[in-house]
DNA sequence: TATGAATGAGGGTTCATTCAT
DNA sequence: TATGAATGAACCCTCATTCAT
């Protein structure tokens, strides 16, 4: 009799445990070398397990790859989805809110890897960026175009051209995600995300030139 | 007889041409397809010569990927530091005159791919990323430090965290060069550039919110 | 306690059924695909047991392919024997009978692959193929030759050379064998079997030429 | 300057006697030991070229086996039907003739082993099957066709049907062929060629009952 | 200098075999 | 006895690199 904790056996526990660990081995070392530096022994080996074994889960390299997109984002993008409809203070506030949780929720994992993953690999695998363009990218924006919307709206925020305002609000973001698993490794380009995050919003909201100077 | 502006016969010509076509094919789908992904005989096929060719001028595959990576962008970096020395507006103006000339200068070349290369090589080839950091940027960033420096000093900006503040003006920028190279290939994100650096430049200059909720 | 036709509970008859199986089931298949191009695992699933189950009953791939030659031959022979002891017509008919008893007991079941399994893998299992012909084909060709020897003694047969004579009447046999498990699966040549074996037999005993023709 | 027997460089003539190389080396292979129990490294060794070179000519290992089928066995084909068309004595001389030719062109060379590799292989390869069928096997019975219906025509023959006749005759050669490459190679079945194919011919043209115990 | 045939080490993938359950 | 997850050796195929011409 096995004990009141678990009662299905060890083997079928490890079963079901088994592709997310591979998927995270996995993406671990495609962040780091890009996936076709990537061996599937190197894989197999960082996940402890054979390279056989990856065969039992996924059925070539490329549908790891796929894999490893698919399941590594989704859940990010419903908690963001969930803030916005929960928040209620004003549009200034909630954007600060929306960035600073960005950090906490992806920023301290290891999916931060994932947008310099899919820039790199964007053009081998047409059909993996359209998914992340549809159910990343633009959740992502739509979640960014909201706040703006609202903001204006409201008269808190300028009636900045909204399409390309989102990107220059997530570029520096997403360069932060990106330097930390490019440059970072060779010791160069060590920012502190704290400042960063703050210098980024605070330049937001503020702007960059004192108010007396604006005409 | 030749005539006055080559004394150099065609055949010559070619010869030395021949290092910057290798350079540039080999650029070109370094970007598209990445390092480990582009075959040697693609390269050749794309500039037009057998693959022993490239041989003649690169020991190794590596080799030609360091030499596309610094005969690259030295020249853009040089541009950058001669019209600062030579600028006498006030920091904004030269500001946006720097942000726009960069979209002249890179933008438009095949040159434009290389940060998507180096964000998505740099974990395999530590030494070409130290070279890269060093000599682009942070050349770059100290241009872009100057003006903020400059722009403070005189009073015109508010007294930001200036490392800090170089990464979120730059990024937007960097942005928009990667997500060439990277997504919109598969039709997406297609930004129209002018707009988009409108936009930046007006957010970093003006802030998002309208001048009179500020404190 | 059971009925007198089984004593054996169910459970206990399908456990010694189980090696009949699995040898019909591998037979099948190694005579569709060849030895080295047939999986275990589809082995295992085409007898209807998971693939482990193999190897409780046969040590090896190369075990199981050796008592599906061995367990599936011998049983045939035993009849021929068996036919020769108790006819006693003559040679002709003999004959005659001979050929066709082997389409009802060979031609009809799925043992009939077995030699085109064996022409395949002869040259990589020569203990085998040893066996074989040890047991196979010296058993059979003793059946036409005492069929042949007991013609020419009675006079009813010309005095042909024996040795090849066994050849030149197995011959047609085997390549209808064989052939049903080559091209037929591939729609040519659908030979129909009786008319086939009548002609063989007609042209054996009557010969080609006509009667007025012979010197 | 070169000699005047070649003008070709080595290297060239070389390029140009590869494939035939590597065709006769997989033919032989491929024979021995199956389609799927032969590596490609063999393959290569045998034809003393590295594995590599094999693809230089070769799109894949499947593509090797059709040339070696799809190459080899065309001359032979056309031999045959030259032969009909020059010979002009009676039917019967003319089918010993046409048996005992086709020992000198292919009992002799190593494309005798295309039978029974085709007959390993025809389930595995259905479209090279059905090339073999239509290209080798129906032109092959055409010309044994042609010479019973000449032979029956002229009364020589008896009017058997022609069918399963040719079948009946082709079967003995075919059978010769096969197992030379079966079962010789494992000291069984060695038999002479010579006597065999006399034995046959005997049979076939004489009948195997004397004249007088004919009805 | 330029070519492209040849090489062979390396990586993705398969599958016979093992073993914990 | 039966299962099927796990293993790892082996094989097909690729491609950076070499070298004879």
């Amino acid at each position: 009799m096995k004990n009141t904790i678990s009662e299905v056996p060890a083997r079928q526990r490890r079963k079901e445990a088994r592709p997310a660990e591979l998927l995270a081995a996995a993406l671990d070392l495609f962040v780091e070398r890009g996936f076709a530096a990537t061996k599937l022994d190197d894989v197999a080996a960082h996940a402890g397990v054979s390279k056989g074994t990856l065969y039992l889960y996924f059925a070539s390299k490329e549908e790891l790859f796929k894999a490893v997109i698919q399941q590594g984002i989704l859940p990010v993008l419903d908690q963001g989805d969930e803030m916005l409809s929960q928040f209620d203070g004003d549009a200034g506030a909630l954007l600060e809110t929306l960035l600073k949780r960005f950090w906490e929720l992806v920023g301290s994992t290891h999916l931060a890897g994932i947008p310099k993953l899919m820039i790199s690999e964007a053009g081998n695998f047409p059909e993996v960026a359209q998914y992340y363009y549809e159910n990343v990218i633009l959740r992502g924006r739509g979640l960014i175009r909201a706040v703006l919307e609202r903001g204006i709206a409201s008269g808190q925020f300028r009636a900045v051209d909204v399409d390309s305002a989102i990107d220059v609000i997530l570029a520096p973001q997403m360069m932060l995600l990106i330097l930390r698993y490019s440059l970072t490794p060779c010791n160069c380009g060590k920012q502190d995300p704290e400042t960063y995050l703050r210098t980024h919003i605070d330049l937001l909201l503020n702007g960059l030139l004192v108010a007396e100077k604006k005409k």
